[in-house]
RNA sequence: GUGGACGUAGCUCAGCUGGUAGAGCUCCGGGUUGUGGUCCCGGCGGUCGUGGGUUCGAGCCCCAUCGUCCACCCCA
């Protein structure tokens, strides 16, 4: 407890028994990107500061409050990246990724915000990060939804809704954002001291706000579907009629904007209820001025982001978080001469039957609170060997879980041949 | 950044109007010279988050600080 001991505030130990679930996630996500044909993408933690105030936008709260950034010994200002999407557009970059060339890609990792901790909120949390560069949609920002939804199927995380919206264009969004700002203004009486801040920021933001005393008057504002430029519009009503057509269910949500400037048309959210206030589990959306806003040429796309410790988190929630981190067999080795065979025994049983998790026991110990590890390690199988089965060259093999028959003498030579057949015959 | 609740053993918690810290689980050992999952007995384990203050005396009261949680905010 002492002061010096503590992890930095707001960043997590995900200690072994929670490591199930996550690799549970990210197993799921790779073997998905993998059926697509998305490939892998791996890039610094660090990014120049700069990058961050171009793309996410200089005026949004996360590049002016809540980012890591610091001057580097050679007085470069740099930054611990705060979402993926900036870096991942900037590699394409740099590397020459958009030339007369389209990417489909995927990244997971830590991301970085200065924000109060709380519930499915911290400051070091983890994102796994879809992207599709270079494809005007919206067949893509179908086949980017139809991958989140496979993911929850895969998982069997239940209670996600989809809610769907587009932005429009940059030039149709000026004129509902003038419009918007008209109607808010006329009503500026009831407005909060969030929202008055919002007016000349970043007023789509009032629509989500959650102050129950503003709902009569979002509900009264201009929606910005009925403000889409033509192409626009057709974009998201194909968008739409494609999802129905594959099953997807969502809602369309024309208050649903986003905090990152670089959206533009196609934006979705998948929330839930089980979370609190933090119910954003997976959210993305088109940005087709950014690669052109960073000095590229003109690369529409599109991605979304979801949130590692919030779907860990439904996933224990929901009792999907199975830890199969457990042996199949456990030695027990009483007395000197069976700790002398053990760990080389193990070993060829590893050899002999790949396909089996072995745990020998370290550290000594009562034969009686060996056992008791054997069972509690969850090892179907115990293997004993005392200083007599050692001198003999053989093994007791006992059963711990019921059915299997009962405790027999193997030689140490069948011992592997032995194993692998009774329990890769019958898993459990 | 704002408001609120809470920090006692590794974990979950009890602790009276301030009187000098307890239980269950876990772990270790024993009951059964070598047979677990049930049971019984014993043991290990705490500067009561930290630092000050009030008091004869503070886990309990006061202040500060750090952390956790909830809401706002923000967003994954």
């Amino acid at each position: 407890m002492s002061e010096t001991l503590q992890a930095v505030r707001g960043m997590n130990d995900v200690l072994p028994d929670q490591a199930a679930a996550w690799q549970l996630l990210e197993r799921a996500a790779r073997e998905i990107f993998a059926q697509y044909g998305y490939r892998e993408i791996r890039l610094p933690l660090l990014e120049r500061t700069e990058l961050f105030k171009r793309s996410i936008g200089e005026f949004t709260d996360i590049v002016e409050k809540e980012m890591y950034t610091f001057r580097d010994r050679g007085d470069d200002s740099l930054t611990l990246r705060p979402e993926a999407t900036a870096g991942i557009v900037r590699a394409c970059m740099s590397n020459g990724l958009l030339h007369n060339q389209r990417q489909k890609v995927w990244l997971m990792g830590p991301m970085f915000r200065y924000e109060r901790p709380q519930k499915g909120r911290y400051r070091q949390f983890h994102q796994i990060d879809v992207e599709a560069l270079g494809f005007p949609g919206p067949d893509v920002d179908v086949e980017l939804i139809l991958m989140t939804a496979r993911l929850w199927r895969v998982l069997g995380l239940r209670g996600l809704r989809l809610h769907l919206n587009s932005l429009g264009t940059p030039a149709s969004r000026v004129v509902y954002r003038a419009k918007l700002v008209e109607y808010f203004r006329a009503h500026a009486a009831v407005l909060d001291a969030d929202s008055m801040r919002r007016l000349d920021g970043n007023p789509l933001r009032i629509l989500d706000s959650k102050n129950p005393a503003l709902a009569a008057v979002i509900a009264g504002a201009p929606l910005i579907t009925d403000h889409l430029d033509a192409e626009s519009a057709a974009h998201f009503a194909t968008l739409c009629s494609q999802l129905t057509g594959a099953g997807i269910d969502f809602v369309v949500n024309p208050r649903l904007v986003r905090g990152l400037d670089y959206y533009s048309r196609t934006v979705f959210e998948w929330v839930t209820t089980d979370l609190g206030s933090q119910d954003a589990v997976c959210s993305g959306g088109r940005y087709d001025g950014l690669v052109e806003q960073l000095g590229g040429e003109a690369v529409p796309a599109i991605g979304w982001a979801l949130g590692e410790e919030r779907i860990v988190e439904l996933l224990r929630l929901q009792g999907l978080a199975r830890d199969e981190g457990g042996p199949d067999v456990y030695l027990v080795l009483a007395g000197p001469a069976a700790e002398a065979v053990g760990l080389g025994l193990a070993e060829r049983i590893r050899d002999g039957a790949p396909g089996l998790r072995v745990e020998t026991n370290c550290g000594g110990g009562s034969f009686k609170s060996q056992l008791k590890r054997a069972d509690k390690s969850g090892a179907r199988v115990a293997v004993i060997i005392g200083d007599d089965e050692a001198s003999r060259g053989v093994a007791a093999v006992k059963a711990l879980r019921g059915r299997e028959a009962a405790q027999r003498e193997v030689s140490f030579d069948e011992l592997a041949a032995e194993l692998g057949r009774e329990l890769q015959a019958q898993p459990a």
